[in-house]
RNA sequence: AGGAGCAGCCGUACAAUCGCGCAAUUUAUUUGUGAGGAAAGUCCGGGCACCCAAGGGCAGAUUGCCGGAUAACGUCCGGUGCGGGCGACCGUGAGGAUAGUGCCACAGAAAUGCAGACUGCCGAUGGCUUUUCUAAGCACAGGCGAUGGUGCAACGGCGGGGUAAGAGCCCACCGGCAAUAUCGAGAGGUAUUGGCCAGGUAAACCCCAAUCGGGUGCAAGAUUGACAGGAAGGCUAAGACUGCCCGUCAUCUUCCGACAAAUCGCUUGAGUUUGCAGGCAACUGCAAAUCGAGACAGAUGAUUGUAUAGAAACAGAACCCGGCUUAUGAACUGCUCCUUUAU
RNA sequence: GCCUUUGUGGCGCAGUGGUAGCGCACUCCCUUGGUAAGGGAGAGGUCACGGGUUCAAGUCCCGUCAAAGGCA
């Protein structure tokens, strides 16, 4: 789990988010980008989509959710958030392919996702 | 040794680094604790909460061999009958078809009417004809329910007697039914006797018996606090001010507005473990010990090493319990049965 | 979390317990100079799956799976 003030928890924070259709994506995930920020000291948070759609079992919804959690966490830890850092928000949704992929090839697609904002 | 039946057990462990929910305190890069046997399907039964409801009946729903267990159940335990298996053992949706109604395609003479139109058998008896005068023929009266390439099923089966031909008409055995006796708490078992009248289907309607207030589900519900809207456009249909038009309100569309709720319910309960006692058992009683998740964008993860087996299977709590059903990995244990071989 | 409905040919749908059908699509033939339309013939079904009741089940009963939808 990240901790709690790095989390994009509520509906109107998702719902703003995805209005501004920036959509940053591979064949893994699918990634939603925020407004800018204005004030600097303010957080980057992050939000996890997973759809029941993807998947019926609740397990592997968990499972997938879990390893780009972690993988964000261990990107906001190493100070390698980049130029997201200057959004106020991001939002991970996970595409059917990421359901059999292990934890490093998730690991890398966040990292080349986060490089590719501007 | 091989095959089989029943029952039981575990549900990865340990270490390092980086992390998360909750609780506690000495408020710190502390300590403790943190998914399941099915948490699943939502198929039953309860608790709890709110709303509606005076009481009773009808209606409706559910259940359906007997007895017991339980808060309750469609669950469980023990038994009875029936079916399967050489056996250990397993399965069972098992009230009523003489309360009534419906249905039984095709085939078949006939599918429920104590049937016989048809096909047949006989024609002893009565009648007619012939005649060697005691027989033959006719098939008119009449007798019969044995025969019928059917069909899931044909009004008990099979064998013998009997007869003109036949028939439970009579007899033996078998099956079913009823009565009586007896055993059992009961389902029912056993024995004897009786007379041959009885098709199937109730997971068709129905009858009988028993049980059931109805609805909504913790996003139930309770408390505290706050109350955030603004701008532009449309005026077409319907509404209000008003009978009509304008206008306004309401309404509709678009855009903007991101940290703007919190607490209780919430986990101490038909709890768990152990012992003793009762009971064949399900289960119950008593005593002691113990506290084992409680989130709200929603906690158990990632990487590496070791151990089995190079990489565990099915799978994630969301108010809580009791069941049922379904999914599933590896290793192992106990009891029993059958076959073969050896002693 | 709690409910509802539906699974039948490639697609869309009918179907009182008694031989599984309709429309479109598909294949072949006719028609035309050729195509479409039209006419004729044909193929294609584990009635989602597993049990049960019944002489007989797509239909009745029980369980499972899948899909779609609803409430908050």
């Amino acid at each position: 789990m990240l901790p709690k003030q790095y989390r994009l928890k509520n509906k109107k924070a998702f719902d703003a988010t995805y209005k501004q259709k920036q959509v940053v994506s591979d064949n893994l995930l699918t990634m939603y980008i925020g407004k800018k920020k204005t004030d600097t000291a303010f957080p980057t948070k992050i939000g996890f989509v997973v759809s029941k759609k993807l998947h019926k079992k609740a397990t592997k919804r968990n499972r997938i959710k879990r390893l780009v959690r972690e993988a964000c966490r261990l990107e906001i830890k190493n100070n390698a958030l980049k130029n997201a850092n200057k959004y106020m928000s991001l939002i991970f949704l996970p595409k059917t392919a990421a359901l059999n992929a292990n934890f490093h090839l998730v690991q890398n697609s966040v990292k080349t996702l986060i490089s590719r904002v501007r």
